[in-house]
DNA sequence: GAATACGCGTGACTCGGGTCACACAGGCCT
DNA sequence: AGGCCTGTGTGACCCGAGTCACGCGTATTC
């Protein structure tokens, strides 16, 4: 499928290109659909392409050597992954998984590498974007260290309602990740995870609309939830 | 205290640089010692410099919401921390702490960003160290994902036998975190930490020589049980 | 040298969440 | 329509790690 400038325009890390960079950078780009459990990008490997998310969500997987999943971070529309090997050339430390069918733009490496040489000052978005991964993947291991189930579940519930939506009154979480997708990230089992769902349902805290959608009536709660200032 | 050029060649970072660079570089550092639990950097400051260590051990630490302490990484001697705060003018996730008595040299940020625009060879370097922060953290995550306690801290323990020493016999781990701050590496209680050793030693495993060593005795068989060859 | 703090060792108890097993609903494919 | 897969809901059981409580030995301090 062929990669259009006005498509690359659309992630906020390439917005600011001159529209004929945007234009050479797309003849290089190319775009895939991965479906649901796909495997986007490889652990131990160089994966040789910065992958933009346009439509779906993904998510960094680990496995323990015992072969449990192990789950690190969601990417979003607009987010991108992949970028460690632009760093040292090293390998990628995660699998990445989409967890829905979804749209992903592939830039090359290389081609990404002329960019940065053409225009240094990305190289200061791309640092705070790693800076920005590492507070949050500092973050999610305080998660883990919280005793409380219910309230870890809250935390990650939390983190997926729309920053714009975190003072209204009620939120909503398109496609939200599965039970067993927040499980693996929480380090519980699923079962837990539902059983802390039935719980937040029962207080009227959040619902279910449709299987695409998860309607959070009562953001504040929630948020106490978060914050440990109640418990369930 | 003064810091010379000798002190500074000592950091595998700074050691290429010309003896030139590397005085001027050591008129704008100090060196300071850091008692035992003192607080080397805290979390949320754009703290000012970099800490190179000399001597001692440091410890990324982190709180969760109820104040619980996470620990996230060891800093060796010859290596440095708060590099994150270079990046992007943000601040730093996690506080960094003396677990011994530590000597750290401070360099001003300022000063490292005129290093760096003088020799640009630095970035690469830099970038490799977040890029391999990031694997480690990749792999600690996946190390809580363990189901077997044990396990854990086995490949806790793993990771402290120096890199030289796992192709020997016998090998020494030097000043080795006491057993609670390897608890809050791995989310167990210091109790369970103990008993793991308990079945260590009574394995002969592991040994405790006076209080600042610890023997590994049987190095390939601390590394079956951290890759789930055998169970304690 | 006494006092104190800290790290380690260990037993008893408890309970919370993992595991297993199964049911049910909805979407999707042929 | 029927079959299949995936995701969710729920109960029963159980065991393993957290917690509490205490003792002990070794540094550190004054």
């Amino acid at each position: 499928m062929v990669v259009t400038p006005q498509l690359l325009k659309t992630f906020p890390l390439l917005s600011g290109l001159p529209d004929a960079t945007l234009a050479a950078l797309a003849q290089q780009c190319s775009v895939r659909k991965a479906a649901r459990r796909a495997i986007v990008l490889h652990a131990g490997k160089n994966e040789d392409q910065l992958c933009f998310l346009f439509e779906g969500r993904l998510q960094g997987v680990d496995f323990t050597i015992d072969g449990r999943e192990v789950g690190l971070y969601f990417v979003e529309p607009g987010e991108y992954c992949g970028e460690l090997c632009l760093f040292d050339g090293g390998t990628l430390p995660e699998f990445v998984m989409a967890l829905t069918a979804s749209v992903i733009v592939s830039v090359p490496l290389q081609a990404m590498q002329e960019l940065l040489s053409q225009h240094p000052e990305l190289f200061a978005v791309l640092n705070a974007k790693v800076a920005a991964n590492v507070r949050k993947m500092t973050f999610q291991r305080s998660l883990l260290g919280l005793p409380n189930i219910a309230q870890r579940v809250c935390c990650q519930l939390w983190l997926l309602v729309p920053e714009k939506e975190k003072t209204k009154e009620e939120a909503v979480i398109r496609n939200p990740p599965t039970h067993m997708e927040i499980a693996i990230m929480l380090n519980i089992s699923r079962e837990t995870v539902t059983r802390v769902f039935q719980s937040l349902q029962n207080s009227q805290i959040v619902r279910r609309e449709g299987t695409t959608s998860l309607i959070v009536s009562q953001v504040d709660e929630l948020r106490a939830f978060a914050e440990g200032e109640k418990e369930l």
